[in-house]
DNA sequence: TAGTAAGTTCAGTCAATACTGAACTTTTCT
DNA sequence: AGAAAAGTTCAGTATTGACTGAACTTACTA
């Protein structure tokens, strides 16, 4: 049948989103919940409906969905006629993922700097490791919010023509 | 008394780099290793100096060297007059640790082209969500080397003139 | 308003995996 | 060459944290 193939592929792109994110340190079901809100139609989903196409328990999605909240990556919607809430993938949820990644840098950043106190009374041949690695620090985390603006600002721009 | 204050201060800034370095999935004693060899003078450590400094056992401190050299994060040296190995950080180890990031970029790039292969019947403002997920890290993977070219460069060209 | 469905919280379980320690191999020193 | 020191491998332990399930709270419906 036509329809489990489709589902399996489905499952597949699902569990793989999670072992993505896992990377990026998000629970593996975390992961999951976007992966799925990532191709579900419609696009918003109840908790007891991720709950059951997910095989997890309500506990799990609801702590789940309240850490994805809090990160900012889905939100909650109302759905007219229906009370209860839905989530939805945020717009704008990859960049802030990518976000993350820069405050990652900044805390490294800080660290070397902490390196460098310890090594001052070294020779500069030797402060020149930990030199590298704050030099590096110091450039993304300068560049790399530029860099996603400049994605940004692309993006808004070819909003305006409907491509394709 | 002095060089205990100095140590207390080093222990931290060790096992700072070590939960650092964990978020980017490398195992906590991998990363003490490369927060050791930062810092240390002389620069370069054979194992059972690792061992000890680090209060780890030689055994994970074997099995974490090989990772790290696998990752070209670290190198062995061959120190005159001593004939067994010793350890240092690999210049341009931090520019690797990020480019291992670039390589996540690609797998999530390639998984954002399945997840756009199984929404095709879907309308287009609900392609909307995976596309900006695919277009952001079509973006990246085009950009980020290029930036960290930039800074490579950027570096070499510093190298002449010796600062301060 | 009572009854049911949906959602939250949290204590306990389970699974993944980093790390230890012991047996073994290789190197170094006398 | 023999003894001791250093390094590797790997089976077993310990730790961490995600997930479940049950008790509870809130929202909906007849």
């Amino acid at each position: 049948m036509e329809k489990e193939q489709r589902w399996f592929q489905e499952k597949h792109f699902i569990e793989d989103v999670g072992l993505l994110l896992e990377q990026s340190g998000l629970p593996r079901m975390a992961g999951r919940i976007l992966g799925l809100l990532l191709i579900c139609n419609p696009p918003h989903q109840s908790p007891s409906e991720l709950a059951e196409t997910l095989h997890a328990s309500k506990g799990s999605i609801s702590t789940m969905t309240r850490l994805l909240i809090e990160m900012g990556l889905i939100e909650r919607i109302a759905v007219p006629e229906r009370r209860r809430d839905y989530f939805r993938i945020k717009p704008g949820a990859w960049s802030q993922i990518i976000m993350f990644e820069v405050s990652e840098v900044a805390t490294g950043r800080q660290l070397a700097e902490r390196g460098l106190a310890l090594v001052e009374n070294q020779p500069p041949e030797l402060q020149e490791r930990l030199k590298e690695a704050h030099d590096l620090y110091v450039f993304l985390e300068r560049e790399y919010p530029l860099l996603i603006g400049r994605w940004e600002k692309e993006r808004e721009k070819n909003a305006g023509k409907k491509k394709k």
